[in-house]
DNA sequence: GGGCCGTTTATAT
DNA sequence: TAAACGGCCC
């Protein structure tokens, strides 16, 4: 990932730190780095799907590190991956393919009863997934972390942000794994940032200002820089044979023009060079300088450098290498965490696409309990079981997302639920494009659910009346009741309890009251349901932050918050 | 000798 | 995934 051996070509840049130096600051996270390492620890667990607890680990680890920066007072802004762009689909596809196999060869070895290697295997499957991430993503709305994701490369929204004043949201540094980030023109960018805050910094000044270290960049402009560094092989295009960071920094050096430096390189390498190479070349420069980011600000895609008049002429205005554009609307959903940037669909909470197959009903646990409430829409939809039952399907690298049927997109965001799959949503449901308001949004989800409601017999809806949030799942799903005089503790589902539960499928349960860690469940007719869930008055009297952090309920969240404590803020 | 390239190893707990 | 190491070529 990244550039090759670029870190190395500019060690003697790089200087070992402690996060504590940008104590009061805000400073931008890489989300894939930490995902990515802290799912070594359940790699097993998420390639294989597992109800376990230990599936959630990756988010212990990332929250540990979050909370290391808040005890050193530092504000993080987490920043995910969103869509891939065309010209990376080549690194993707072949990733893609290599997780496969060793996703196979693991399966291979755990049949044949060899855990140790199969689970190395699994270490080299791990896919960090829309899902896994948006996972993480609910965790940091419910402890108040700033995050976007971005449109396409959380490189380049990094970047972006690393560009802006500290008054208009900037961060004045990234922490990452990710070299691409200094091509990217980052102001500075932390590597290898331990579990003690010790890392090691790049600051962009440095490079482009010293006079005496070596090599020496006095020289360049941001330009040659990314020019050496696609010469040198990136993400989007890899280098010709014989060219590493070494020989590209000295043929930039001495052109000094990029034009040059391929003419030039034509001429040595000859038929080394393939016949399109310029054009890629201008290609990923050009990402690099102009990529789509999102403009929390103007809540739009943006460049993150505008597209001068000339660069647009000379490719002909054919921007579609940088990604798709994408409506603002869209681009919104997307970068606040509603909307799928892969599969362009709702995130369905954790049901979509790490429900196994045959899961058990303590699967719905962790799903249900991974709700939490949705603050700005106030409603969310679970999919059915039928649709959960499908095989997780991988999303495969599409270079052709069409953004023309915004209005569809928005449909999917409101009702992700499948209709040919799942419960039976009658045709003539008038399905209106809502605006951005939300209390029309959750307006127009209650007049579906009412006519669901109606047509079909075998939907449950679930309501927290206290957030009057509505909750629509399949008959199959039965929310567990959580045991009597139990009012302290973990939630845990006994076997038993889960089969007396399941037995009575076909009634109604609304959720009356959340309490603690344990939800209390009532069974109602299906008459008494549709006339309307009643109130059950609370237990004992609770605070409005506690019911507050009742209603964001979940067990991996409360053991997450619980990591809290180690580092108290500051 | 410098630098490219393929292979090995640690990653987390 | 990327850093580190060692072999090999120009």
């Amino acid at each position: 990932m990244g550039i090759k051996d670029l870190l190395r070509f500019m060690k003697p840049y790089i200087k070992p730190i402690h996060i504590k130096k940008y104590a009061g600051k805000r400073v931008g996270i890489d989300a894939y780095s930490w995902l990515h390492k802290g799912a070594y620890s359940c790699s097993m667990e998420l390639c294989l799907n597992s109800t376990s607890e230990r599936k959630l680990r990756y988010i212990d680890y990332f929250m540990h590190r979050i909370n290391l920066l808040r005890h050193y007072n530092i504000t993080p802004v987490v920043v995910f991956d969103g869509g891939n762009i065309p010209c990376k689909a080549a690194t993707e596809q072949e990733r893609h393919r290599r997780r496969e196999a060793n996703r196979d060869l693991a399966m291979a070895k755990l049949k044949e009863g060899d855990a140790r290697a199969a689970s190395e295997l699994f270490q080299k499957a791990i896919s960090i997934t829309p899902a896994i991430a948006h996972q993480l993503i609910q965790v940091l709305r419910s402890e108040n972390i700033d995050f976007v994701v971005a449109p396409y490369e959380a490189d380049a929204q990094l970047a972006y942000l690393s560009s802006l004043d500290v008054e208009k949201d900037g961060i004045v540094a990234v922490i990452t794994e990710d070299s691409d980030l200094i091509t990217y023109g980052c102001k500075a960018t932390v590597f290898k940032m331990d579990r003690h805050g010790n890392g090691e910094e790049l600051v962009l000044d440095n490079v482009f200002g010293s006079e005496t270290c070596t090599p020496s960049f006095r020289n360049f402009d941001q330009e040659l820089f990314i020019g050496m560094c696609v010469l040198a092989g990136c993400d989007f295009l890899p280098s010709i044979p014989g060219i590493g960071i070494a020989k590209a920094y000295s043929m930039v050096s001495k052109y000094r023009n990029l034009d040059r430096v391929l003419s030039v390189l034509k001429l040595e390498k000859g038929s080394q060079v393939p016949e399109d190479y310029s054009k890629s070349f201008r290609e990923a420069v050009a990402v690099f300088q102009h990529a789509r980011i999102y403009d929390g600000d103007a809540k739009k895609l943006e460049h993150i450098k505008p597209l001068p008049q000339k660069l647009l002429q000379s490719i002909g205005g054919e921007l579609n290498f940088l990604g798709p554009e994408i409506p603002p609307s869209i681009a919104t959903a997307i970068a606040e965490g509603r909307l799928d940037p892969v599969g362009m669909e709702a995130f369905n909470v954790s049901l979509s696409s790490q429900s196994p197959v045959g899961k058990t009903l303590s699967r719905l646990k962790k799903a249900e309990i991974t709700v939490g409430s949705r603050e700005e829409t106030g409603f969310m939809l679970f999919t059915s079981q039928k649709t959960m039952e499908k095989a997780p399907k991988e999303v495969p690298v599409s270079c052709e997302r069409s953004y023309l049927n915004e209005d569809a997109a928005l449909q999917k965001l409101l009702l992700p639920l499948k209709d040919h799959e799942t419960i039976k949503v009658p045709d003539d449901v008038p399905l209106q494009v809502p605006n951005n308001n939300p209390f029309k949004k959750r307006k127009l989800v209650e007049m579906q659910l009412d006519q669901i409601q109606s047509n079909s017999k075998e939907v449950l809806v679930v309501t927290d009346i206290e957030k009057l949030d509505v909750l629509c799942i399949t008959p199959d799903i039965i929310l567990p009741k959580a045991p009597e005089n139990n009012n302290s503790g973990k939630r845990k589902l006994h076997s038993n309890q889960l089969d007396q539960r399941q037995s009575i499928s076909k009634e109604v349960s609304v959720i009356t009251e959340v309490e603690d860690t344990n939800l209390h469940v009532t069974t109602e007719s299906q008459e008494s349901v549709n006339s309307k869930p009643k109130k059950i008055s609370k237990g004992k009297a609770r605070s409005k932050t506690e019911k507050k952090k009742t209603n964001n309920c979940m067990s991996s969240v409360n053991k997450s918050t619980s990591i809290l404590n180690f580092f108290p803020r500051v």
